[in-house]
RNA sequence: GGUCGCGUGGCCGAGUGGCUAGGCAGCGGUCUGCAAAACCGUGUACGGCGGUUCGAAUCCGCCCGUGACCUCCA
């Protein structure tokens, strides 16, 4: 199968035809949380991108096998194996069981996604579940001489490697300028080379989560995981590679390395990564402390917002902008997106109620055209939104009675504001008001509005806005129409 | 210090060597008893200084500002 897509490619620093290995499959792995802590919304963003990409490379008849790990083992506190291991550590403080921690944030990490409608992964594999397969992995890439042991510790030999391959590709960075920003080996290091990183690392006396090993107890290190799962689910060499810019320099080029080392061959052909999201210009983080979670967010609950906005709002304002681009969050910014998000939401619904003309005054395959051009130049969903406004744009103007559309125009704008609108982009109508309308409610707010209607057939306009007025103010939006009224609840 | 970005009208945010991004807000209008919604019209924006070019906000150079990574974080 032949589509138009480009992707923009970390590795070659160019956007390039995508083109998969063995079409019409494509294998996509994303780097997934670290179940230690709540995920934050910067997290929530990565997923909420790559749920976009993965909506669309189906939409374009993909077979997409979309990997995301959970890495509930291995990861330690500081990058240069030997910190404390971020389980053991919460689970200290929280006098729990390393397990029941993993087990926490990840029923809490999938919450979030399912709240902000995101499709399940294909596969979702856990380190602590392919302990033989890492194992395995470093045995190999001892074999083939690019690590060593020390101790029960196994470390990767940056410097032997690079001779072989370009170690630090990914960041564009010479071995030397990586060396010079590293600080010089202690007397008390074991590793050889000061960029040399832990395959798998001694379990203490005191370290809960341990396996054993050629090299006795022990735990993977945090890069090996990434390697083993995604060779094992989807080969030696796979289309797609994503996750944050912030793993790009040490995650993703360790990753790299390892898989080259133990399987001969590039492990990937696409590299993505998605960039930062931020707060007041900077990096949202958690060692920062400006990290919001998803909960705050909805419920406004957080000093820095004004107050809260829906998980659709969010998703929608996430896709207003590039995935590589940083996107600042304010509270400004939040409400100008709620309102265009409801404006896109109510044409859809207007666009149900359309009737046909015998022929049409505008053309809906332009923009057509265009929704898949803006995806196809690596998923530019800022500019898709822009041609879905146009069609709203056509929707109301229909509704008004200033356009027409014929049966088979009207037929394709409802299905191309499905495909885009819900499918791809991944926004759900929330219709919090559906269940109110229905019910004793409604019927209440119904039997006012008559009132209303005949107050205002008399002229009384002075009751008449009274009541507008007051149901204005507990909530309830009037809209007079021609020979009626519509209401909802905000 | 090294690597890579970014700096767009009131706010957010795309983009292209010459042709309207879009959303929100504002202003004027249509509609309406008045509103709301919708629609129409409206903004001569691209950090600064040079250079290339018939033409640059878009390419090049320098400068200023700012951010990320190089140390845990998507």
């Amino acid at each position: 199968m032949d589509t138009n897509l480009v992707v923009y490619n970390t590795l070659t620093r160019k956007k390039e035809k995508f083109e998969p290995i063995n079409p019409p499959f494509v294998g996509m792995y994303v780097c997934g949380p670290t179940v230690y802590s709540d995920v934050h919304l910067g997290n929530s963003r990565t997923f909420i991108s790559f749920d976009i990409i993965y909506r669309y490379l189906a939409h374009l008849g993909y077979k997409v096998r979309y990997v995301r790990n959970i890495t509930d083992a291995g990861h330690l506190e500081g990058d240069r194996d030997e910190g404390e291991d971020k389980f053991a550590k919460k689970a200290k403080l929280e006098k729990l069981e390393p397990m029941e921690v993993v087990q926490k944030y990840t029923i809490g990490f999938h919450d979030v996604m399912r709240i902000f409608n995101t499709l399940s992964p294909s596969i979702e594999p856990t380190a602590t579940g392919h302990i033989s397969e890492q194992i395995e992995m470093v045995k190999e890439i001892i074999d083939n001489g690019y690590a060593y042991e020390v101790g029960g510790t196994v470390y990767f030999d940056v410097e032997k490697y690079n001779k072989d391959y370009p170690y630090g590709q990914l960041t564009n960075r010479k071995l030397e300028d990586l060396l010079e920003g590293t600080r010089e080996l202690s007397g008390q290091d074991e590793k050889k080379g000061r960029l040399d990183f832990a395959l798998w690392i001694k379990a203490k006396p005191e370290t809960l989560m341990k396996w054993p090993s050629p090299w006795g107890w022990g735990f993977p290190g945090w890069h090996i995981e990434c390697s083993a799962m995604s060779t094992k689910y989807l080969g030696e060499t796979f289309d797609i590679h994503g996750g944050g810019m912030d793993l790009q320099a040490t995650h993703h080029t360790n990753e790299i390395a390892q898989s080259q080392a133990c399987n001969n061959t590039t492990p990937v052909k696409y590299w993505m990564h998605t960039n930062m999201l931020t707060v007041n210009g900077a990096r949202m983080s958690k060692s920062a402390g400006n990290g919001f979670l998803p909960r705050e967010l909805f419920t406004g609950d957080h000093p820095l917002l004004e107050r809260g906005y829906s998980p659709m709002v969010v998703r929608f304002f996430m896709a207003q902008s590039h995935y590589r681009s940083t996107l600042d969050f304010s509270n400004e910014a939040l409400q100008a997106a709620e309102k265009g998000f409801q404006k896109l939401i109510k044409a859809g619904e207007t666009l149900h109620k359309l009737t046909a003309a015998s022929e049409s005054t505008v053309t809906i395959n332009e923009i057509k055209t265009k929704c898949y051009q803006a995806m196809d130049d690596d998923f530019n969903t800022p500019v898709l939104i822009a041609h879905l406004f146009d069609l709203v744009r056509i929707i109301n103007s229909v509704n008004d009675g200033k356009e027409k559309l014929s049966q088979s125009d009207l037929e394709e704008a409802k299905k191309l504001y499905q495909s885009f609108v819900f499918d791809v982009l991944g926004l759900q109508q929330e219709l919090l008001e559906s269940t109110e309308n229905s019910g004793l409610t409604g019927d209440l707010i119904d039997l006012i509005l008559n009132l209303r209607l005949e107050a205002k057939k008399n002229k009384d306009f002075a009751t008449a806005d009274k009541i507008r007025d007051e149901l204005t103010e507990k909530g309830v939006k009037i809209k007079d129409t021609k020979d009626g009224f519509e209401w909802e609840i905000e």
